[in-house]
DNA sequence: CGGGAAGTTGAAGAGCGTCAAAAGTAGTGG
DNA sequence: CCACTACTTTTGACGCTCTTCAACTTCCCG
């Protein structure tokens, strides 16, 4: 038995130990071990020995979500550490009254899970069919005592979320409508480009609706930006699939020079 | 020889090693040893091991900053790690057209200099007289290396920022006028608190621009919500001086529940 | 196909920004 | 100690951007 499956979550056992993957794989997680996990790369698990990813691959266990399935709710006990391995997950923050802040969109390789104090600071869920690994925080926390460059690994990838965190800072107290919205395809564009992909051609896995939690903005003023957009021919716009016309136009509209 | 000074910069020697603290007194810093340093248990610093302590001592410089005195800029090469040990430091991000977002202010034993990929993502001044000790970043990262229980705080730091972060990306994005300002005096007051000192009595150290630039809205916006809490009774207003009347009337106006 | 959700577009309105002026505060030098 | 000046804060009037509300269209999935 290299694997089994309760309640939709599908325990890993580490293949260096002398198992082998299951032979059925998961519809769109795959049956993907450690070493030749696609995102491993640019995860927080890049880059590192050989010996603790086989001791982050004892702990995990894969788990697949469905659209809008939670992940976690705000100020729930901190209890897992999660990476994302395929689909997109949004991270908001809801009022009482049912406003809502999204914090992030996170991607593959992406982590989630980092808090403060033992609870998460936001809730999570998935965006269309998305496949997490997950670490128990305490042991995970054990690992990172014993190897340092985990512990390394999580400070950079913290680091980095702090300045995206930072960047959207200054989009919404300062910027216009028009600026969240070039800003936001840019960063998208950007993204894109790091992955590999063509740069210029998008597809929106979210909403209007959660366009505009991100930016701060309604829907009907997202959809309108990115009407006057194709109206000034600078994007093609069908539905989800936005192309850009031409990149250094937006950026030059998102005001950050 | 303790210390000495060279263009402001006051150079700390490790008591530990024989050496004793100078004695002339720096006006507001105080020429304190980290042993007896006022803000060592709260800060990075703080639950640390003796010997590490000792080595953090003998790579720190203090320095001295008087009002609106920068200390670093915004993608300027991330070099230094800073402390604060008295006043106040403010972080920004400025629009190419002037516009400013500030980030956050800081307060003794805040930790500065988080940054991702060598470059500072914000620019920082002082507020008022202002003392930080400073630490090369290159050798700060190599006693990391050699303490793990140092990059340990540096990551519960940086987590702590950003669950702050993220909570100002919702005041940003989703609140009114008010609730942002009453959140602010709520937060304050906390803070004030968790400091020892009376959370009802307060002191801005900041002006009424800066708060708006913190809160995504212009000075005379600040001023008119404020006004209007005075008007209401919620609050005690004399310039800088706000004195909260009932501090749960103003949280129930943030917003939060 | 058909029904419900998502997206677009328009008209009207509110909240905050802008501009302007007055009042208050602080720092400087006689 | 007071007068002078420069800056900060407050207050008012007005305008603009974005929101709200509503109708309509398009998309999606059974």
């Amino acid at each position: 038995m290299a694997s089994f499956d309760i309640n939709n979550v599908r325990t890993r056992i580490d293949p260096a130990r002398g198992l082998e993957p299951s032979p059925r794989l998961v519809p769109h997680c795959g049956e993907i071990s450690c070493a030749d996990c696609p995102v491993r790369s640019h995860a927080v698990c890049g880059g590192l020995e050989l010996d603790v990813v086989h001791e982050l691959a004892a702990i995990l266990t894969f788990k697949e979500y469905g659209e809008g399935d939670p992940v976690f709710d705000e100020g729930e006990g901190a209890d897992h550490y999660y990476v994302v391995t395929s689909g997109t997950v949004r991270l908001y923050k809801l009022m009482p009254d049912g406003r809502r802040q999204i914090i992030g969109f996170l991607y593959p390789g992406d982590v989630l899970g980092l808090h403060d104090d033992h609870m998460y600071s936001y809730s999570a869920d998935a965006l269309g069919e998305t496949c997490l690994c997950r670490f128990p925080a305490g042991r995970l926390v054990a690992l990172m005592r014993r190897f340092p460059g985990l512990e390394h690994r999580m400070l950079e990838a913290t680091s980095h979320e702090l300045v995206e965190a930072q960047a959207n800072m200054l989009l919404l107290g300062r910027k216009t409508a028009m600026e969240r919205v070039t800003s936001f395809l840019s960063r998208l564009a950007d993204q894109a480009e790091a992955r590999g992909e063509p740069p210029e051609n998008l597809l929106l896995p979210m909403s209007r609706a959660d366009i505009g939690d991100y930016l701060g903005l309604t829907t009907e003023t997202v959809s309108r930006a990115l009407s006057r957009l194709k109206a000034k021919g600078a994007i093609d716009l069908e539905n989800k699939h936005v192309r850009l016309r031409d990149r250094e136009v937006i950026r030059d509209m998102t005001g950050d020079s």
